[in-house]
DNA sequence: CCAATGATTCGGTCTGGGTCGAAGTGCCTG
DNA sequence: CAGGCACTTCGACCCAGACCGAATCATTGG
């Protein structure tokens, strides 16, 4: 009759708290941040800091490559990431429609990074459009495989040839590619590895750059041209 | 510079505390319980119990139907659910492959109810079926909708003409049909208005029952010649 | 080998919030 | 209308855990 403590919430109350929470928040943009930098970003001591990096390494949220001196933190994985991102899409629900219209948060529904894989509604354009244009299709399981018009695709992104065979080898792999609900879009962007791969290869080419402090990513003009044309099949909307 | 605090702190927090977290995996189950009802399965005073579920309900995690003196929560939306199922398998991890195997566990790997359909081994057998036989297939978009074999299908199944009917015209809504996380197989298992439909007529028609105490579903005697009949695609593995 | 810097450990303080007893409100039944 | 039941509100208590100061460890550079 007595329900055991669930699990979960453990997990929670990691993220119950301001700070940690804020913590990985900050690591939600992907990059690897060293404990110091993280005390500073939240506004407390580093050896309150290390305390609460230490209960999320030990929880396995993040994980740690320590260089030198240094520690530097990431996110453990993209399970982590979503599960943050099912958080927040519950935690702003109505506030979307309006918070999200102000000046300050436009850039960042437009295009930010979820962990290392590109989410708001380019990310969603980017996601309708690869299955739209069977890039991407269902195999039985359901799980997202490279389609008939993949080749294409990638050569027509700027993929060098040997890319695009590093890219066929990682499709074999779980976790490849799958949709992941976006919070501030309220549909599916694409997350796995090879939105990764993505990412990073429209970072590498120009087409997108980081902004100073925030998640968000902002299109260059030459991306401008780029995203509109490969993702044509999603501006249908 | 400093990081303003993530609204999903909050959410986290209402998780985070046991108490909450045991009504809300109750609530998991699907059915509506009212706060006596919890305050009694997780221990606590009904003024305690009281609370809770106000912030529950503050929130928007759960709603809430008065009848008479009996005040009923249930999970706010598939959302909700979806977001806790993400926090459990996170929080499983390693844990999954040692403790689902004891006998106390594995009727709720086999089949459990998750919000208001079907979870566990069954129910990704059920996603993975549904779309190999092409009952379920991927629109342009990347939702599920109902392919070609869907009419054929859901006659095996048993439904009736005008069953079918209604189910044709849901099928049209949003939220119809869409994967989700199952934490304990860890792949994809078929949540969304078609699925509260189905684990509804698998229930009218005794092919499952609750059980006294967990979520989890047990399959009847003529339910597993059903189900091995219906999922038959899904048996491959 | 001695600072200087990044990070951790320890000990002590303090507050937010979960808890229950007691009392109050509303609804249903006899 | 009276009594009972489901639930809520209020007040007081108490404890887990966040926080910081001080000290310690580890790495780097001079």
């Amino acid at each position: 009759m007595n329900a055991p403590e669930p699990r979960f919430a453990r997990v929670a109350a990691l993220i119950a708290d301001a700070s940690r929470a804020r913590m990985l928040a900050l690591l939600l943009g992907g990059e690897a941040r060293s404990a110091g930098e993280l005390a500073r970003a939240v506004s407390i001591t580093p050896q309150t800091a290390s305390t609460h990096l230490a209960q999320l390494l030990d929880a396995g949220l993040v994980t740690l490559r320590a260089q030198g001196r240094h520690r530097y933190f990431t996110l453990a994985d993209a399970d982590v990431a979503r599960m943050l991102e099912a958080l927040a899409s519950v935690a702003e629900r109505d506030e979307v429609q309006t918070r999200w219209d102000t000046a300050r948060f436009k850039p960042l529904k437009y295009a930010r990074s979820c962990y290392c894989h590109l989410a708001g509604d380019l990310g969603v354009q980017q996601h309708d459009a690869l299955i739209a244009q069977r890039v991407l299709v269902s195999d039985d399981a359901g799980a997202l495989v490279l389609g008939e018009a993949a080749s294409d695709w990638l050569h027509a992104a700027r993929f060098s040839g040997e890319a695009v065979l590093s890219v066929r080898h990682a499709a074999k792999k779980k976790r490849f590619a799958y949709g992941c609900m976006d919070w501030s879009a309220r549909r599916d962007h694409l997350a796995g590895a090879f939105a990764s791969t993505l990412l990073t290869h429209y970072l590498d080419r120009g087409w997108l750059r980081k902004t100073s402090t925030h998640r968000a990513l902002a299109p260059t003009p030459s991306g401008v041209g780029e995203f509109s044309r490969l993702f044509a099949a999603a501006f249908r909307q």
